[in-house]
DNA sequence: TCTGGGGTCCTAGGACCC
DNA sequence: TCTGGGGTCCTAGGACCC
């Protein structure tokens, strides 16, 4: 059976959440992300308002802030946003059993076989449209296609409130229709070795031979382009993805040198990474170091030990040897992030040291700590060093 | 203008084993 | 004393996405 997807995005969404909650920030520009002032901020979201002055996701708030110095601005409410994702996607499952969530933002439906239920696709999207549009206040675009590489792009060449179709068959033709930066997958990087390559257009890179492809940018990247002006990309859908890492970072307001900061800093993340692990029952024997320097090069880090991290003590102990081995320099620090990579399931059975009962104990303990702050939120159980002045 | 935070995937080189 | 070929695992870095 020909397939059917749905890719559905919302409209700027952090941003159009404040605009629905706050009617004075209706028909102004309005920029999530940060306040004017704040240091090393970027835009997360702008809303249409805002991009009419340049303004777009990923921009230094402090640009933002010259181009449109009468937005509104606020740092965000992102427990917030999840609410109201969660709430989209429920509408999303009552016209699919096949929801694909990408983002708290998008997400793909697999609609195929739905047609006698719910007639043909395009109705059925204008009807989703409106549903979210009258329960929640919110406008989405959406994209139909056989092919979900082709639905993602479509869903955002109208937006916003768009609704776009390419008919089972014109996929290639849609492809070629296309200016080159709308192709997904293909960032600043690419772009920049397409255009010096003299390829300018989707079809310049449909004329070319995949040998030629692969020769120029690689194998992975030259059957990427070479599939994707012709619409053949298979994207699978609901496959699990198999290297899970959980991760925290944190860009400083002014970069570290001084080894207590950088220490504080470092257990403050472990805590975080390892908080995380125990709520989703998941371990891991990989624990990773990122450093970024004043200059912004960015360096990592990472070891496998013979056992998987027990306890916030044995995570921190972990990432200041890591810390140790790679950071020689005394340069500025800009940024430190931590993370446990490919994190498993906890109830596959871990080899059992003879030596283990204390950090056992300890670990039992941080669960029972963990388990206390999820029922009471409010109450903050931290290591005596993360109490500082300002947070204490 | 001066660059967030949370992820995934790919590549290339080195270690190690047979 | 000089030197193979293949497979697998691990690591560091980079591209990309939202």
């Amino acid at each position: 059976m020909e397939k059917v997807y749905f890719h559905v995005d919302l409209d700027a969404f952090f941003a159009s959440v404040e605009q629905r909650d706050n009617p004075a920030y209706r028909g102004k520009p309005l920029i999530v992300g940060g306040l004017p002032g704040d240091r090393r901020a970027v835009v997360s979201t702008a809303s249409y308002e805002a991009r009419a002055y340049g303004v777009h996701s990923a921009m230094p708030l402090s640009r933002a802030v010259q181009l449109c110095p009468h937005a509104v601005f606020v740092r965000g409410n992102y427990a917030h946003y999840h609410e109201v994702s969660a709430q989209i996607m429920d509408i999303f499952s009552s016209y699919s059993p096949d929801v694909l969530q990408m983002s708290i933002d998008e997400a793909f439906l697999d609609m195929t076989g739905t047609e006698r239920l719910f007639g043909k696709p395009g109705d059925t999207a204008a009807r989703l449209k409106q549903q979210v549009k009258d329960e929640t206040g919110l406008t989405v675009s959406v994209g139909i296609s056989a092919s979900m590489y082709v639905a993602k792009i479509a869903s955002g060449l109208h937006k916003p409130d768009g609704l776009t179709e390419v008919p089972a068959g014109k996929e290639e033709d849609f492809m070629l229709s296309l200016p080159l930066e709308k192709l997904w997958g293909a960032g600043t990087k690419t772009q920049e070795r397409l255009r010096s390559a003299g390829l300018r257009t989707t079809a310049d890179i449909h004329a070319r031979q995949l040998p030629l492809l692969t020769s120029l940018f690689g194998q992975s990247t030259g059957t990427f382009l070479y599939n994707a002006v012709r619409g053949n990309m298979a994207m699978k859908f609901g496959e699990e993805a198999k290297n899970h890492s959980i991760s925290s970072e944190e860009t400083f307001d002014f970069d570290l040198t001084d080894r207590y900061a950088i220490d504080t800093a470092l257990m403050k993340l472990a805590e975080n990474v390892l908080y995380r692990m125990h709520r989703e029952n998941v371990r891991s024997s990989t624990v990773a170091l990122k450093i970024r320097y004043e200059d912004f090069t960015t360096v990592s880090v990472q070891a496998t030990g013979s056992s998987p991290v027990t306890n916030v003590d044995d995570m921190f102990g972990r990432c200041k040897a890591l810390f140790s081995k790679k950071y020689t320099t005394g340069k500025g620090i800009r940024l430190l992030g931590v993370a446990c990579e490919n994190v498993e399931k906890r109830s596959e059975p871990v080899q059992k040291t003879l030596f283990d009962f204390g950090e056992e104990k300890r670990a039992k303990m941080e669960e029972a700590i963990y388990a206390l702050q999820d029922k009471h939120p409010d109450i903050k159980i931290r290591k005596a060093r993360l109490f500082s002045k300002d947070s204490g």
